[in-house]
DNA sequence: TTGTAAGCGTTATCAA
DNA sequence: TTGATAACGCTTACAA
């Protein structure tokens, strides 16, 4: 089933045929009419590799994710919803590449492979070859999150820095005088993680500015990680008061350990941070942060779409600063 | 960059580069080195969509998601990702189409705009026109989760009726007497959703066979869900003793409700289900429950190449029954 | 208003 | 062992 069968049953060439679907050129309402009965009539569709190779584009955007045996978290999951939904909006595929920090076969492939149009990548470190690797080429990419370097790139991402930032001056505004970051696991952190080391970045500030005392904690994303973490915590530094976290994955294992522990939020612990929406208000009871926006994969292809139409306008980064939702998890210091 | 480029510099035809590449035809040594040399350095590989049009094969696979308003459970997002790295294990790239159940751009464009070799189809119904619509057109597809008429169709499923079958089993020699079901949401049981479905009918023929009296309830999957259907359970059934569950999204609030309502499990109620390990393990204290296993995806990847390479032969089913894991969630059914 | 034909980058057939 | 060439299905410049 090709554009000539269809030509040859609508008595046109196959050119007519082409206009008659692109509009590009004029086509008598007659014909117009009888080329379409035969094309509902087959179903038919133009070829999409034909098609990317006369045109030189694929109408597909690439979309490289942390290799599948690392469980995403929910919020890695959502940008991936978000931007393929945001694509089947303006009829754009999306191909997947679980690509991790080395050189991958499927990232190879895409991009030098013209398989795609544009690329979006997610969970970049500060220093990162693919992002290298993608400027060399040429091929227009968008980063959710940004490295060292990042007036050269197009990006979006949460300023994780300023939201800490803001939940520790709102814990020492409550009265906190010793308060907890915990963090993405150690390895993040030692990878060069953006949004952990921006967390730390500012989680250290705010506290210097404050005057109050910080303790830094790498949990890996799980709840039993988050359990042992906080267990560790209350041991070893009994006088914290006040929890900032960016570790969504690890909210249900510091809800257990507190409870184990017969702590009541925020009566004896107050607890903020930056997560997923969904996992704030399933917290109990509900927490305070700032709502990590999902948006954020719908305004990637935006960008990306942007980049690919123009190519030389100077790259965009957009920096997401939400409000922190007021919940219930934070109070005043307990006193002693 | 193209193959004329590579012949040019390594001074041989198109041809003898493509035999180069492919191994389909002898090339000496002497010349097989000369162009890889110009292809290690240009970093050249070939044009996927020239080479997709000429082979009339994309090496790439679809994967038929739920539309990315739905949040996609963990299990769902278990399956995307081992598809994913089954796919990119044997070089294979992977297009998502977000579709629901109705007609849908992106998943027109895949199977009729040939821009895949065989479809993955997940989150499937009893009755569902995409895949009618994918045996009309001849495409090789492979559903996770199977229609009401299976034998015509190559599918993977997990054996729902048999595992919550062997749960109430499990419960009744324990010697419950009354059980409840929390199925996944009422609108996905209305709608045929298979899981739910045969979820319900291994429940209810397992409660029948030990003459012990059965609750149903559909539940919505969230957290909340979760906690206010089990407030109910608890308030219009109080004799029942034993929960089984394939709604893993609710857990979190089961747990919830049973801590607030002072129930200790499993001394004062025993539960069990089909849930994928990750949440059996989060449950506190872990889960009596059967997995529902990752390696699904790998194995629906196994059978669409098979379908792909073999088109006539039969379809092949794959239905797992993993084996109930007993961790501590069970117990003896109280007494009175 | 429509048709003809070139060409996108490959692979594979046929010749040498 | 290698090269010339046709063909895959489409879009579009050029002609009519």
């Amino acid at each position: 089933m090709n554009i000539g069968e269809i030509a040859r049953r609508a008595g046109v060439s196959r050119s007519t045929v082409s206009y008659a679907l692109s509009g590009k050129r004029a086509v008598s309402e007659e014909t117009r009419r009888r080329i379409q009965a035969v094309i509902d009539e087959l179903g038919y569709r133009p070829n999409a590799a034909a098609r990317a190779l006369k045109e030189g584009r694929t109408r597909t955007l690439g979309l490289v994710i942390p290799p599948a045996s690392l469980r995403l978290t929910d919020m890695q999951l959502g940008f991936v919803a978000s931007v393929v939904e945001a694509a089947a909006r303006v009829d754009l595929d999306v191909l997947l590449s679980p690509s991790g920090g080395d050189h991958d076969r499927s990232f190879e492939r895409m991009i030098s492979g013209r398989r795609v149009d544009g690329v979006i990548l997610m969970e970049i470190r500060l220093e990162d070859e693919r992002v290298d690797r993608l400027q060399q080429t040429g091929l227009p990419f968008v980063t959710i999150g940004h490295t060292a370097n990042p007036h050269g790139t197009c990006w979006v991402d949460v300023d994780y820095a300023t939201l800490i930032s803001r939940c520790v001056h709102h814990l020492a505004d409550l009265g906190h005088r010793q308060v907890a970051l915990v963090n993405r696991s150690a390895e993040l952190v030692a990878s060069g993680y953006g949004p952990a080391q921006r967390a730390l970045s500012g989680f250290t500030e705010a506290t210097d500015q404050r005057g109050i005392t910080g303790v830094h904690l790498c949990c890996a994303d799980e709840a039993s990680a988050g359990q042992s973490c906080m267990e560790r915590l209350r041991d070893e530094h009994p006088a914290v008061t006040g929890i900032v976290t960016i570790n969504e994955a690890a909210l249900p294992g510091i809800h257990r350990a507190l409870e184990q522990a017969r702590v009541v939020v925020p009566r004896d612990l107050s607890i903020t941070g930056v997560v997923a929406r969904h996992w704030a208000e399933d917290f109990r009871p509900p927490l305070t942060a700032a709502d990590v926006p999902m948006e954020m994969g719908t305004q990637a292809v935006e960008l990306l779409l942007e980049r690919i139409s123009t190519p030389d306008a100077p790259p965009r980064h957009l920096l997401f600063t939400p409000p922190i939702s007021l919940r219930a998890t934070t109070g005043p210091a307990p006193v002693r």
